[in-house]
DNA sequence: TTCACGCCCCTAACGGTGTTAGGGATCGCT
DNA sequence: AGCGATCCCTAACACCGTTAGGGGCGTGAA
């Protein structure tokens, strides 16, 4: 898998980000090193500090490459339904790469990509007719929810769907240690087991865009819901 | 700092959540180790490995740790004053430990300090009249938001922040850096540099909160908002 | 009393990590 | 020809998570 062709590309910082997105997708996060990043592109791990000033400043390039691709919604029906379709893609992308929410989440200095579309979403936010300090902060929310809850999504439910076991597994052991507490000390958790644990996490990312986007819907003059 | 006093508490995993909050609290997640725990226990390294199979599960004690002493706000008021409450003590609780939102994010295992807060909040929230699956699927957004926001709170916003810099510099880097794009290319985050930098922190997640309770109050018959 | 066993801690080591110091090689420009 | 910038290297440092194997100590059974 190193890339020892060697009329390999000049070694450029975006070249670098690249590399890493490819040893994320192979490794995870947690297998992400300095050396693997450098072999991957043919170095050796010292080389890297020439174009990054610490790993740090290797995994702002990472986050800019994991954004790279990201495709804003095409521009037909509301604005209700278009800044759903935002926050759906969003996901989407972020749950297709390896580890990509983990890289993401407290990295809020966005790369080219991500400005590219922040930029395209204020754009459709104030023609929709919100408020310049409304619109900052509607893309802001929307972000935080995304990022949050494809965060939670990515990683394992507990430390035995990390080894081995299936989702479906690890949430069924997840309902059954809910039912498993004193009924009497926690009623509402043994009850509502089953619905803590619903599993389709489609439906669950749904409900959160729809409550927000009711609440922002609220913001707007009557007329333009 | 370390415990080499030798009349110490008998060694429980309890105990080993509360002294690895200690050290994260002085060295940050990040200078958070295996050795130092277990200095600070006054202990080796490798003993741990007696009370715990892991790291992995080292942080599970320290995220239930974080979450002791966090307390449900009165039963006063309607549902949505109570859940506000929620949201900005929750906030505020993690804001208070160092690197909390870090440890606790994707960390989905509630530990019984936070079973007990939800467990409360279920219970007001079946009150005020949702539905089974909509409480359940409540709790499950406010504690995404919350966390995914203190999250990036929590997180330098730059790498010059990171070092020495202060919050207000910070702040006024990152608005600069947006002001400086080229204006034809993105007309929208030059001109709202300003909003989307907005510094006070505060106000930024109440916004989130007030538009995910309007949303909220939408699940409810008219009479019961 | 002695033996065995479970509990809890130890030393030593393994392979891996991020990072730095210092030194070469190659290239274009003066 | 010489120089400086650019890019990569080897070697090393301190630290990391984790494991193997062993040593005491306490208790309960023989």
């Amino acid at each position: 898998m190193p890339n020892d062709d060697d009329t390999q590309p000049p070694l450029t910082r975006e070249a670098l980000g690249l590399a890493a997105l490819q040893v994320l997708e192979r490794e995870g996060l947690a297998g992400l090193s300095m050396r693997k990043v450098a072999t991957e592109v043919g170095v050796k791990a010292a080389s890297l500090y020439w174009h990054v000033r610490n790993k740090e400043e290797l995994l702002d390039l990472l986050n800019d490459a994991i954004m790279a691709g990201a495709e804003a919604p095409p521009r037909v029906g509301d604005w209700r339904s278009q800044l759903r379709e935002y926050c759906h893609r969003h996901r989407r992308h972020l749950l297709d790469r390896r580890d990509a929410a983990k890289v993401v989440a407290g990295r809020l200095a966005p790369g080219p990509n991500l400005l590219r579309l922040q930029e395209d979403q204020l754009d459709r936010l104030r023609e929709a007719g919100f408020s310049d300090a409304d619109a900052a902060m509607v893309t802001y929310l929307l972000g935080t929810y995304v990022q949050g809850f494809v965060l939670q999504e990515q990683s394992p439910l507990s430390a035995s769907e990390a080894m081995g076991a299936s989702r479906r597994e690890a949430v069924d052991a997840a309902a059954d240690q809910l039912r498993a507490l004193p009924p009497e000390e926690f009623p509402n958790l043994t009850a509502l087991a089953g619905d803590l644990t619903e599993p389709d996490m489609e439906t669950r990312f749904a409900f959160g865009v729809e409550r927000i986007l009711d609440g922002l819907a609220a913001l707007l003059p009557a007329e333009k819901r």
